[in-house]
DNA sequence: ACCTATTCGAGAACACTGTTCTCGCCGAAC
DNA sequence: GTTCGGCGAGAACAGTGTTCTCGAATAGGT
């Protein structure tokens, strides 16, 4: 394994540069950012950029990926700097830096986690990424597992059992179905209220933003049966 | 006040006829529907639809404000469908209108409840049709007021607490802040099922759809105080 | 029945867009 | 030192939203 060469690093630095002025753009444009202009934000003529993503779709395609890598980071971080014996704490961290990433980059997250562009299909590599966010939920009950609350009896359908069921083979870490359930639920919200929030739909209704969200993740642990 | 000239009704079925196209764009191109295509499907030239729509985007508006009145119809409807005092069966009746609708209509529902085109100011002309969901499911626990459980004691800060009561007050009809809190948090979770799903954030992860929707609606419901 | 004013659709034009292709150029590897 | 691969420029093509002008049709008023 030989260092990088100079060429692979300066087109690795390029690469970089491409994406954080489409970046930019894609805050004031979202996902119908020009090419062109990119281009013309780094005098550059647009054919230059094919050398570096075959298509406007891949450099989307980057993006999208790095955004999700961003929200799992901040996420984890979050999640790291709380005790892990903690429950509630790391809880509310995790959904607080999902929270702050969200408000600080608003087109990025519409990107992930809006409307798909209907001819795009999400590549391969958008799917860890994007579970990122569900796994470290999933981490936090699994290792507060005997601290938990019992979680009020509602039941569950045969067919929804067996998907969870699948869900929690699928990955080391026993969970109750009925604890996944919760998670599920809560995982649900978080992006719920967040949805609402950066994409304008609690203008003109809630001015106290923050208090909102702590409050509905609040009730979500309680629902997940995280200790007090 | 005379009947609609001949000239305004043949206006107003071209308007219509327009939509109908840009809708079926909608669903295969999304927001990026191009005009010249639906133009072309109607064997018109591109700039005759200027005639009827001042631009792509007031296109996109007429199909905005559309949307949220077919939500908000199905979701009446659904309602009205129901005894009266049947208010589990009312709410879940809605849920699942509103689930229904926005499962045949993928795209129109991105459009309403997916991420804004960043440029794009919401019309005032928007935001009562985008409000009647919400509505409606506030109707519910007006007019059960004296038949609901109470909620579960759960603190809520006083810049919330004033939102809340703002919200109470610039309608008719009481209702406890607590009250509307759950029903906002019901009415937060009912779209972030709904984005989970439409947006494909469940394939490969949960396959009884229904079940899990139902059983999401059915948990808010019990959150809500909404009686067996 | 005529005249007039308004509305409509066609078509050309402009400034954009994503994408492809070709052509020089420069640096790296042999 | 020559060859080769990658890089950027530039032209080209098809397609886009939007504006403008120009005939034709048509409704309303006399």
């Amino acid at each position: 394994m030989s260092a990088p060469s100079l060429r692979a690093r300066v087109r690795s630095e390029m690469s970089q540069e491409i994406k954080a002025v489409a970046r930019r753009h894609l805050a004031t444009d979202g996902a119908n950012l020009s090419l062109r202009a990119v281009a013309r934000d780094m005098d550059i003529v647009a054919s230059a950029l094919y050398r570096y993503f075959p298509s406007r779709d891949a450099l989307l395609t980057a993006l999208i990926i790095d955004a999700y890598d961003a929200v799992a980071a901040a996420a984890t971080e979050a999640d790291s700097a709380v005790p892990r014996d903690d429950l509630r704490g790391r809880w509310l961290a995790v959904c607080r830096a999902v929270r702050t990433w969200a408000i600080a980059n608003p087109a990025e997250y519409g990107l992930i986690y809006g409307a798909p562009v209907p001819g795009y299909a999400a590549p391969p590599d958008t799917v860890k990424p994007a579970a990122r966010v569900i796994l470290l939920l999933i981490d936090i009950v699994i290792d507060g597992a005997d601290r938990l609350r019992p979680v009020k009896a509602s039941p569950i359908s045969a067919p929804l059992r067996a998907d969870l069921r699948r869900l929690i083979e699928q990955r080391p870490g026993d969970v109750m179905e009925e604890r996944l359930d919760r998670v599920l639920v809560a995982w649900t919200h978080l992006f719920g209220v967040l949805n609402f929030e950066v994409f304008g739909r609690l203008d003109d209704m809630i001015e106290a933003r923050t208090e909102y969200f702590d409050h509905h993740m609040s009730l979500m642990a309680d629902l997940t049966g995280l200790p007090h």
